[in-house]
RNA sequence: GGUCCUGUGGCGCAACUGGAUAGCGCAUCUGACUACGAAUCAGAAGGUUACAAGUUCGAAUCUUGUCAGGAUCACCA
């Protein structure tokens, strides 16, 4: 039992015994650095059912709980606050329990139903961006921070191969591409195909400019325009399942998909499932049938059918177009319940999407609850902020994105760099230095975007560089890797054979009482991340704990300490709270040095 | 126009979900490498939490209104 629990149970039972009421809940907060003690007991809460002064209150609750709380050694009451001085030996004592549990911090029991993490879900006709970094970042750390928390995760993706864009990128190789290949230009195959994409829109633009020139209203012809109208012909050839369409479909899918695993492995993400839109982008019109019988659906004059959502605060939104086809909520209903048929263990998902699509979310939610999955209730849209530049958004067709894997080769880039001039690397080889450097770039920039709310919006400068010190990933990773350093260090001291110290009644230092309270908070961390579906709480929770631990470093001693318990006890404080940072940047999908 | 999100020192972010004197990082200024790694630490300066009312013992947090920025409201995806 925890010591909150312990303490929650004796307050009621002050309060019981000295006023003969029935408290319902007690809360606490960890007591503010400038008062002394660890744990705060609310007593304003408490006057709702108690009449008094809470002064005398929180005195008497103090008092009982000295008195009955071996973990309580002393307690001063300020204003309505409680404040409860918890014992160095409780402390010690719950470090010895921790200390060697390599797990710490994850949930013990595996919670019942499973959940379908979805992100990334790129289209086919373009490279990956920094859009897609912070949507990747994101439903990776979401999914690692859920299985931490108890629950069986599926990471998934639907990846978005057919449709208007990617017969764009056809058309304008078929057109303009005199057989190029990866092989042959020796460019990536997303970033190939992408560059058809662009040229497809150069040569659409061209084509509406002249017809506006010859007179013709503008919106006309964008609607118009040669190349588009036979871009939507080849989709339609697609669909009929044209040979010869659905053989270039299929190659030029291919070069993307092997340039995308490349992104991805950078970037150390993974997919457990994944799905095709080209399998389910027909799913879901049965599912029409069945919301018309059940009068969740209606069908118009013309034959299209829609939902009335008014009643909800939302509007009336098309399911099925009037000539039968399907629009993108129909696949959208249809895919849910396909996953839950593929995964019978799944209870719920969440898709990681912009915020952009917040309303449409919002309503397929709400049709799935309509149709009566029970499910339904367990679906989350982790909706996050767009990442904008200093120019405004960014444009694949016009070039003003940043690009996914330039972006990692900067960041690598710039970690080489810092790391020359530091000149800390003696002995290590060049690929040992490679892999260094770009795993302390990628901790930079994955850190710079996992701490900040997902729901904010991130105006990201690339002539700023992201920073390396400070609230940063470096930061957290050099933290680490000096605490290798010392462990290594303390190594060559095991041999000397002071490990054999046992004991723990001693003081604790400030510093090492407070760190110990830090390492105490991190499997709740992990429960309120995996609630909030929030990587930024582990983000923050592991800089508060590296913080804590520099400060602990430079006033304490650890391998210079006199006192062989004592410094056991540091070197193995130190380990934990690198252990820690190790667990805690795992779930940020980060990695650690041993040196840097 | 309707709906949703955001607004916190110059800049970038926190604030344990309603608690104490609103924390931290960058940038600025001052100190600390013959100390376990200075990508660090210690300190200074910098705030009417966009604005205004309200709710209560107590508001950055909840309510309402105003302002600013963003998103969304297609038989598009």
């Amino acid at each position: 039992m925890n010591l909150q629990t312990i303490l929650t149970i004796k307050v009621k039972q002050a309060i019981l015994k000295q006023f003969t009421i029935e408290l319902p809940t007690v809360e606490f907060q960890p007591t503010r650095k400038d008062f002394e003690g660890d744990i705060t007991v609310m007593v304003f809460p408490m006057l709702r059912h108690i009449k008094g002064n809470p002064v005398k209150i929180g005195e008497q609750i103090g008092a009982f709980l000295e008195q009955e709380v071996d973990a309580v050694s002393g307690f001063n009451v300020i204003q309505g606050f409680l404040n409860l001085v918890i014992s160095d030996a409780y402390y010690l004592n719950f470090f010895e329990g921790i200390k060697n549990d390599s797990n710490y911090g994850f949930a013990i029991e595996v919670k019942k139903n499973a959940v379908m993490v979805e992100y990334s879900s790129p289209n086919t006709n373009k490279p990956l961006h920094l859009g897609h970094i912070r949507n990747n970042l994101l439903g990776y750390s979401v999914a690692e921070i859920l299985k931490a928390s108890g629950r069986k995760v599926y990471k998934t993706q639907i990846i978005n191969d057919r449709g208007i864009h990617i017969c764009k990128s056809m058309l304008a190789w078929q057109r303009f591409g005199d057989g190029e290949t990866p092989e042959s230009t020796g460019l990536k195959g997303d970033k190939l195909v992408g560059n058809y994409y662009v040229a497809f829109d150069k040569a659409y633009k061209k084509q509406v400019a002249q017809k506006v020139k010859g007179g013709i209203d503008p919106k006309v012809a964008e609607k118009e325009a040669p190349i588009l109208l036979e871009a939507q012909e080849m989709l339609q050839k697609w669909e009929a399942g044209d040979k010869e369409t659905v053989a270039l479909w299929k190659t030029m899918n291919g070069w993307v998909y092997k340039g995308f695993e490349e992104t991805y492995k950078n970037l150390g993400v993974d997919f457990d499932t994944l799905y095709y839109e080209s399998d389910t982008y027909l799913l879901g019109k049965d599912v029409v049938e069945e919301g018309l019988q059940k009068d969740v659906f209606y069908r118009r004059d013309d034959g299209s059918v829609w939902i009335d959502l008014t009643d909800d605060g939302l509007d009336e939104k098309i399911i099925l177009r009037s000539d039968g086809t399907a629009v993108y909520m129909t696949q959208d209903i249809g895919t849910a319940i396909q996953r839950i048929k593929d995964r019978p263990d799944v209870g719920g998902m969440v898709y990681t999407v912009g915020n952009e699509q917040d309303y449409h979310f919002k309503v397929l939610f709400l049709i799935l609850k309509k149709l009566g999955y029970e499910w339904a209730d367990s679906l989350y849209h982790l909706s996050y902020g767009m990442v904008d530049l200093p120019s405004g958004k960014m444009k694949s067709r016009e070039g003003t994105v940043v690009d996914a894997d330039d972006l990692m080769n900067d960041m690598t880039q710039t970690a080489a760099e810092i790391s020359e001039e530091l000149g800390k690397l003696e002995g290590y080889s060049n690929t040992e230095k490679r892999d260094l450097y770009k795993m302390i770039g990628l901790g930079a920039l994955k850190y710079y975007i996992l701490k900040v709310d997902p729901k904010k919006r991130i105006l990201f400068n690339p002539e700023e560089s992201v920073d390396f010190q400070g609230n940063t990933g470096p930061f957290i990773q050099y933290t680490y890797a000096r605490i290798q350093s010392i462990l290594r260090k303390a190594e060559e001291l095991d041999s000397l054979g002071f490990q054999n110290l046992t004991g723990m009644n001693r003081s604790l230092h400030p510093k090492e009482k407070e760190l110990i309270k830090q390492l105490q908070g991190y499997p709740e961390t992990i429960q309120l991340a995996a609630e909030n579906l929030s990587p930024a709480l582990i983000a923050n929770y592991t800089y508060d704990l590296v913080k804590e631990f520099n400060s602990f470093y430079q006033q304490v001693s650890i391998l210079g300490e006199e006192d062989g318990q004592k410094k056991l006890q540091r070197v193995a404080l130190s380990r934990k709270v690198g252990q820690v940072i190790k667990s805690a940047f795992g779930l940020l999908g980060i990695e650690v040095p041993d040196r840097m």
